[in-house]
DNA sequence: CGGAACTTTGAGTCACTTCAATCGGTGTGG
DNA sequence: CCACACCGATTGAAGTGACTCAAAGTTCCG
């Protein structure tokens, strides 16, 4: 089977045998979660760190009246929480979207991971490229109209998607509701519904059954001015002698 | 007295002298840069770390129709990309909002400040405490309307510039357009305009000039839902691992 | 003093919201 | 095997927060 972390990392740069070892003990025996369900509160102290292995998981964080704002999704491959070391307690939720995978990875074998260099580089661009997909999310809430966040969200998780190998062509399984990407792009279920309507009348795309099909990639991309520029793949190609990693 | 990034960093934790010294050090001979003008643009390839020794900057990010998302506002003692080392091409870019002193820091500089333990421990609280900010951001543009979301920005600012010594009781200088506001919070600088003269009419603050007066910080918190928490202060002191309860 | 930049005001419009049903698929228990 | 319940998707209608356009008032600054 796939190591979903191995394949995402190294997206960034070819890993040693070695470390890839280290990878696939640590994404061994993972636990399986139903859907909607916490895995860390807002406020918990931090504790493991968690990675996806299967399905949909998101961060969040609640307004006092119930209102909820998804600030990320999490797909197989993704680390939670990376910050462990630093911080004490979480500034937010993770809860599944799906019935997922879910390893708990102790602190103890992160740090030993990160004695690796390749392996400390490539989580901190993990890291990195979390803060860039933040920064377009706000770009995307902030300024671009229903439709246009729409398309660039599901340009986005195809292409995050295919990283992993969780994507057959222009199709990939999307299991969430429509409300759920409300919650994601700041917009009501209601307008998600009639918007994914337009897209569909437009024939972008086709959403059934919590499969996506992409049915026109060019005008999808155009229409929520997607550019892959900020997940930074292909980072760690660098031509010339880049600097060791700390340690 | 007067180095904003110890200052700043050091609401995580305590640093041996050695290390600030080398923060003064890094701090030494900013140069000056008037408003509005890039630091750094979307594409450029990464090159010297930047700091805000004063003034106002900020991250953004365009869309085609000209249309800008600010992501980030610097202040004094921020640091702008520690992500330098890993990736290759700037994913948004960074200007001035007000006239301001930066600091360029070879990346040698930088390296050499990670061999200390407690600086390289600061610097990645201070990338993490970025990071929630986003978080936070995203929750302030996708949920709230626009005076909570003013409001939030406000109490923010003011938590910041507390920080690094800038605010004065409950004033603060805040020396950008209601534009730049309206760029930052997804609004139109009319409608930042109008909710500006609501929350004067609330009496909970005063904007002119450029300085900004919090004149009721308990309701301004209310409105905006303000909570520090995810700004992460005194992270440092791990002495005691359970938190206090002060109500 | 004049001009540029910023703020303020007014009026009309639109994107998105809320409320209120309805429809359809799926799972459960009788 | 059907009745019921539940959840998610869909539809309709009405309301509103925020936007655009246009213009006037202020402040800043050379």
């Amino acid at each position: 089977m796939d190591n979903v972390l191995a394949r995402k990392l190294e997206a960034f740069g070819p890993l040693p045998d070695d470390d890839r070892c280290l990878l696939d003990a640590a994404v061994s025996s993972p636990r399986l979660i139903g859907a909607d369900e916490d895995i860390v509160r807002e406020g918990d102290p931090t504790g493991d760190v968690h990675l996806v292995v299967e399905g949909f998981a998101c961060r969040y964080k609640l307004l006092k009246n119930g209102d909820r704002q998804i600030v990320a999704f999490l797909v197989p491959g993704d680390i939670c929480d990376m910050h462990v070391f630093i911080l004490r307690a979480m500034d937010h939720s993770i809860a599944t979207l799906s019935p997922a995978r879910v390893v708990d990875i102790p602190r103890a074998r992160i740090l030993e991971m990160t004695e690796r260099p390749a392996l400390a580089r490539a989580f901190w661009w993990a890291t990195l490229v979390d803060e860039a997909i933040l920064r377009e999310w706000l770009l995307n809430i902030g300024q671009r109209e229903a439709e246009g966040r729409i398309a660039h969200l599901i340009c986005e998780l195809h292409a995050r998607l295919k990283l992993v190998g969780l994507a057959d062509g222009d199709r990939f399984a999307l299991p969430i509701t429509q409300a759920e990407i409300g919650d994601a792009l700041g917009l009501s279920a209601i307008h998600v519904n009639r918007s994914l309507q337009s897209l569909r009348a437009q024939n972008l795309l086709t959403l059934r059954y919590r499969e996506l099909v992409i049915l026109d990639p060019d005008r999808l991309r155009t229409l929520g001015e997607f550019t892959p520029n900020y997940l930074h793949l292909a980072g760690g190609k660098r031509d010339r002698p880049s600097e060791p990693a700390p340690g």
